[in-house]
DNA sequence: TTGTAGGCGTTATCAC
DNA sequence: GTGATAACGCCTACAA
C-alpha cells in the first residue's frame, strides 16, 4: 500500500489537486489548458500535485463546462470488411496531429441505424461529423445545422449537395471503367451493386453503367442487375444467381472490390475460367484486388488523401475559418487480369 | 421557418422541457428513465413537450452526474485489416441487445499509444473495457484496478493471467498446426510473425512452433524467424527476405492470415507454385482465407462465439454480479490447399 | 498572475 | 407521484 493508493478512497478531482498545490481551481485549470498563463513555480507545484494524486481530467465534466470536445465523429456503413479502413486511418493521423480524438461508429448501412448514431454522437458532444455519401433524410441535416455540428460526407463529390463534398465522382468513375468494358467488345454485361436505396455511391455507380451502354447503343435489356449486401460470399451467391439467367453475361461489374473477389473465388469453384470466360470487375483498389488471382481490374480511388482531406476541412469548419466548399479527388482505372476482350462467343458454351 | 425553429435560440435543456409541460425537473428526468414512475397524465405531458422541442438529452451531463454511461470501449491493435472485425461486430451486437453503446479506438499495435487510449477511454467515462491480449505494464491495471473499471481481455486464454480472459491458447493452437506441419514432411521451416515484443499472442504462437519443433527432434536453427507488422505488402517483403536466405524453407508459417495471403501472391509472383514449391499457413481464418488461392490452410478461430462471450463477461462485470472468471474458446485447424506434404527436395531446386 | 463564484445539464436524495 | 435542491467536475468571466 504506497501512497498512491487512493488517499481519498476516490478518483482525484480537480479540487484535490488545487488543495494539495495549494492554489485555486482555476490555476489548476489554467495549468492543464493554457500553461503559459502559469508562472513556472506554480507550475512545478500543481505538476507536482496531479503526477502525486494521478489526476486525470474528467471528460465529461470538462465538455460540460466547456462545450467542446474537441472530438471528431465518424459514421461509417461498415467495419466488416476494409473499404473505408484506409480513408478513415489517414482521417484518424491528420486529426491526431491536430490534437483531435476520433470516434468511429458503423451503421450497417442502415439508414435509421446511421440517423439513430448521428444524434448519439451530438448528444455526446462531437464537434463535427464525417459521413459518407450525401442522400439522407433532410430532417436530420436540419437537426445539424440546428446544433450548430459541422459536417463532411466523403466519398462522394457534388457541389450541388447542399453540404461539404470530398470524394470523386461515382458516376463517371463508374462510367469510365464500364466504357472500358464495351470498348473490349462486352455486350452482355452483369452488374453487383449494393442494394440502391438510400446508397448514392451505389445508385450512382450504376447509372454510370447504363449511361455507358446507352453512350455504346446498348439496349438497357442487356444489362442484369443485382442487388445484394456488401460481402465475399454474398457477391459468390449474387453470380449463383446471374449464371441461373438464361442469357449468361460476359463479364461482371461489381459495385466493389469485395463482392468481385467473391465472384472470382465462386467463378474458380464452378470451373469457370477467370477472365477466358468471364470477366470480373471491382471498385475501390484495396488490397485484396491486388491479390486476388487474377489479379483484379478496379477503380483506383486515393483513400488516403481523401480521408486527409476531409480532415483538415473539417477542422476548418470547426474553427469556423471557412465557408463550405467541395474537394474532388480523381479516381482512376487500373487494369488488371480479371478483365480481358470478349470474343462474343454463344452463351452456353459448347465443345466446339 | 416553422415552429420547430429553435425557439430559445439555443438546443433545449431538461429545464425548457419541464417548463412548457408544466412539471419539475425531476419529472422530466424520471420520464426519461424510469417512465413508469411517472403518471400516465404527466407522462403524455411531458412526452409532447420533448417532441416539440425537438429535446436530446446531454450525454456529459448525464454521465457527470450519474457516473455511468452504459458505454464500453475496446481498443484493438488495428482497424487495417479485417482480424478483428467480426469479433468486434459480435461483441457490438451483443452489447447493443444491452442497452450499451461500443467505442472503439485502434492502438496500431503500439503499447504507449494503447495506454493512452486506455486513459482516454477512462476519463470519458467507459464503464467498461475490451482489450486485446493480456501482457501490458502493470502500472495500468493497477490505474484501472483503482478507477474501478472492469476490464476483459480477449483472443488470449490463461487463468493465471491475473485479470478475465476470454479466448484461445496461442500456443498450444499454433503448435497443433506445426505438429501437423512437420508430421507432413517439413523440416525446413520458416515463420514470419508480429513483433513479439509487447504481442503476446506472436510470441506465444512462435513458442508454439519452437515446441512442435522441439517434440519432433528438430534443431531449432531449422527455423527461420522473421519479425514483422502485419499487412498484405509486409508479408510479401518478408517472403523475400526468407528467400535470400541460404537454405531455402519448404514450409512458410504466417502469425495471421492477412501475412500468408501477402506471401502466396508474392510467392506466384515469383513464379513459386504453392504449395509445390512452398507450403504457406496462416492464422485465424478470416474470410480472404478461403478466397485466397490455393485457399488458405489456417487455423479456425470462432471469432464471433468469442465476441459475444466477452461481452457477456463484462455486462456481468459491470453490473458486478460475478467474479471475474475465464472462457476458453477451442480453435482447429482448417487444412486448405495451401499446405502440402513435403518431398523433401533440395533447396535449390533443379530441372531433373 | 491568481482567486472567487456562477453556471454547464443531469441525476438523486429528500421531503411533501 | 411530484417538486426542491444539492451534488457531479470543470471552465471562465470578472475581480483582485
Amino acid at each position: 500500500m504506497n501512497k498512491e493508493d487512493s488517499p481519498t478512497g476516490r478518483t482525484p478531482t480537480l479540487a484535490d489537486v488545487a488543495r494539495v498545490a495549494g492554489v485555486s481551481t482555476a490555476t489548476v485549470s489554467r495549468f492543464l489548458n493554457s500553461p503559459d498563463r502559469v508562472i513556472e513555480e506554480t507550475r512545478n507545484r500543481v505538476r507536482a500535485a496531479v503526477s502525486e494524486l494521478g489526476y486525470a481530467p474528467n471528460f465529461n465534466a470538462r465538455a460540460l463546462a466547456a462545450k467542446r470536445t474537441n472530438t471528431i465523429g465518424a459514421i461509417i456503413p461498415t467495419m466488416e470488411n476494409a473499404i473505408f479502413a484506409r480513408g478513415l486511418q489517414a482521417f484518424q493521423e491528420e486529426l491526431g496531429h491536430n490534437g483531435i480524438t476520433l470516434l468511429v461508429a458503423s451503421s450497417s448501412y442502415q439508414m435509421n441505424v446511421e440517423e439513430e448514431q448521428i444524434r448519439t454522437m451530438v448528444s455526446r458532444g462531437a464537434d463535427a461529423l464525417l459521413l459518407i455519401g450525401y442522400r439522407r433524410d433532410p430532417e436530420i441535416y436540419e437537426f445539424l445545422r440546428r446544433r450548430g455540428v459541422p459536417v463532411v460526407t466523403t466519398w462522394v463529390f457534388d457541389p450541388d449537395a447542399g453540404i461539404p463534398t470530398v470524394g470523386f465522382d461515382n458516376f463517371q468513375a463508374m462510367k469510365a471503367l464500364a466504357d472500358k468494358v464495351i470498348s473490349l467488345g462486352h455486350r452482355r454485361i452483369a452488374t453487383i451493386m449494393a442494394t440502391t436505396e438510400g446508397n448514392d455511391r451505389a445508385s450512382e455507380r450504376l447509372k454510370g453503367i447504363v449511361a455507358a451502354m446507352a453512350d455504346a447503343g446498348l439496349p438497357e435489356t442487356d444489362l442484369s442487375i443485382i442487388e445484394t449486401t456488401y460481402g465475399i460470399d454474398e457477391g459468390g451467391a449474387a453470380l449463383e444467381q446471374l449464371l441461373a439467367l438464361p442469357t449468361r453475361p460476359s463479364v461482371v461489374m461489381c459495385g466493389n472490390d469485395v463482392l468481385a473477389v467473391g465472384v472470382i473465388a465462386r467463378a474458380k469453384e464452378m470451373g469457370l475460367n477467370v477472365p477466358e470466360d468471364l470477366s470480373v470487375t471491382g471498385f475501390d483498389d484495396i488490397e485484396i484486388a491486388k491479390i486476388s488471382s487474377p489479379p483484379l481490374t478496379t477503380v483506383h480511388v486515393p483513400h488516403r488523401r481523401m480521408g486527409k482531406e476531409a480532415a483538415r476541412m473539417l477542422i476548418n469548419l470547426v474553427g469556423s475559418n471557412t465557408r463550405r466548399e467541395n474537394i474532388q479527388i480523381e479516381t482512376s482505372l487500373q487494369m488488371r487480369g480479371s478483365l480481358a476482350g470478349c470474343v462474343n462467343r454463344p452463351s452456353v458454351a459448347d465443345g466446339s
